[in-house]
DNA sequence: CTGGGTGCAAACTCTTTGCATTCGG
DNA sequence: CCGAATGCAAAGAGTTTGCACCCAG
């Protein structure tokens, strides 16, 4: 009983969000899923996202200022934020020491959450300061 | 021009934010807010939060399955979620290799979120371990 | 005085839920 | 067949915004 059925949305949401490689938020997967499936329903997406992530087959990211975002590469690895632009990238997973001090808390796992400049926004402030340094000559 | 006025609610919310000591969402600090001083509105808090994030008084926090919450201790340390009950706790900052592959991107922060199980349910779990022995035999 | 700040209410966005219908096993 | 899963629409929850009034500088 309480078997989990087999369903073309599950398979097709699973596989966009693998296929966007992105972080997408369930808004943001909804929407590029309608449209090459405009029946697939919004709560349909919400639905099978959250029970995807309970079954480990996908990841919940959560990152300041933005809605929860999804990763359908559920190995361990890090992110990191462009805190120009918000775009959201892997990145390895890196090893931390866990502190002594820990409030009494029984430590079962962590993530590290890197904030950065992405290489886009890093030309596009280079480009900034150039316009700046005219400008003033 | 601009210049930031100081007004009481300002007051009001940080102090009740840092006398609080907990990581309260923006709502759960204006319920806090509205017992003592119930003329203080809801987007006040909202508004002056994100302000006063952007101004570096406050730091916010997001942590998975959760609201934002704030944090009136802006010294550098990382926080600790018990996974059973949602409790937060500060833990003393711990220093974070940087990955070499950044996915081009240029590394200027991070933090560390971990895991576990707080003081009270590793002791709620004790006891419903003996519980459930307790019916076995 | 001036315009930044506030309170109020309405608007918005994202997510969840109730319910009849569908369809996988 | 049976009930898990879906689609739809409506409800929730949290946050933001427009606007008139107020008050800090």
């Amino acid at each position: 009983m309480t078997a989990k059925r087999r369903t073309p949305q599950k398979g097709i949401i699973l596989d966009t969000l693998c296929r966007m490689g992105s972080h997408p938020t369930a808004g943001e997967l909804y929407e590029e899923i309608h449209r090459s499936h405009p029946s697939i329903s919004r709560s349909t997406v919400y639905r099978v996202l959250g029970q995807m992530e309970e079954d480990g087959l996908v990841m919940r990211v959560c990152l300041m200022g933005s809605d929860d975002r999804f990763d359908g590469n559920v190995r361990q690895h890090n992110h990191i934020r462009c805190r120009r632009c918000g775009a959201v990238a892997d990145i390895p997973w890196v090893e931390v020491a866990s502190p002594c001090e820990t409030a009494g808390y029984l430590i079962t796992g962590y993530t590290v959450e890197y904030t950065g400049i992405c290489p886009a926004c890093q030309a596009e402030e280079e480009q900034d300061r150039r316009a700046q340094k005219a400008v003033v000559s």
